[in-house]
DNA sequence: GCGACAG
DNA sequence: ATCTTGTCGC
């Protein structure tokens, strides 16, 4: 019953295609007039045999909740640090696929370019889309960083290999940063004040707060 | 060779 | 990611 997909590479082909994606990804400001900002997250069922793929679409700069959307489907892939977008993206398009006009920008909880190969699961789905995505991720998956100020809204980059690869935000005092990444059409700074400017009282952006939920089943959300 | 390792 | 109870703090 496996069912077999052009998602489903080897972990060889997997990095290869990323080798070769990478270089497509545009981190300078090409994003237009923000009018709506949609948030995206994958949770899992039935231990693991079923992916579920959330999207939230919020208004800007409002922030008021407009629609959502929920994608269910059969797991493809096993979980593998480096890959995740070949487990995620396929069912996060497929969730994007019921969004009439299609949103303005996306936060996808993950990593963007702040990757060993430079092409994390919101660069991924950003290059897939054409559209600006920003990667907003709990933990973190390569560089380093030194001590992250105190104060909310403050950050310190993230290096790799003499490369600045994402920030590292003080998304909210007294809690664990979040690790912030271009994904796709827009720079660091940009993207870095999108996040803060999305920021509630809590430490995720309101669009992947939501979308995490609502991936999770955690509570409503519209 | 020995760790590290998004969700 | 998911499995799980109570508990500390704004």
């Amino acid at each position: 019953m496996t069912a077999l997909h052009d998602w489903s590479l080897t972990p060889s082909a997997a990095v290869a295609l990323q080798r070769e994606l990478a270089p497509r990804l545009i981190l300078e400001d090409r994003i237009e007039a923000v009018e709506t900002i949609a948030g995206v997250d994958i949770g899992f069922e039935a231990a693991g045999e079923i992916t579920r793929a959330a999207v939230v679409v919020l208004a800007w700069p409002s922030l008021e909740y407009l629609e959502q959307h929920v994608h269910r489907e059969l797991t493809r892939m096993p979980y593998v640090p480096g890959l995740l977008s070949f487990r995620e993206v396929p069912a996060a398009l497929a969730a994007f696929d019921a969004l009439q006009p299609r949103p303005d920008l996306i936060m996808v909880d993950g990593q963007g370019i702040a990757h060993p190969r430079r092409l994390g699961v919101a660069s991924h789905l950003g290059l897939w889309l054409d559209l600006p995505t920003i990667g907003i991720a709990k933990s973190r998956l390569c560089g380093k960083h030194g001590a992250v100020p105190e104060a909310r809204g403050e950050w310190t980059p993230l290096a790799h290999r003499d490369e600045t690869i994402g920030a590292v935000l003080r998304s909210r005092q007294g809690v664990k940063p979040v690790f912030v990444s271009p994904g796709h059409r827009l720079s660091l700074p940009t993207a870095v004040d999108w996040v803060v400017r999305c920021l509630g009282r809590t430490k995720l952006p309101e669009p992947t707060r939501l979308a995490d939920r609502l991936a999770s089943r955690r509570g409503r959300v519209g």
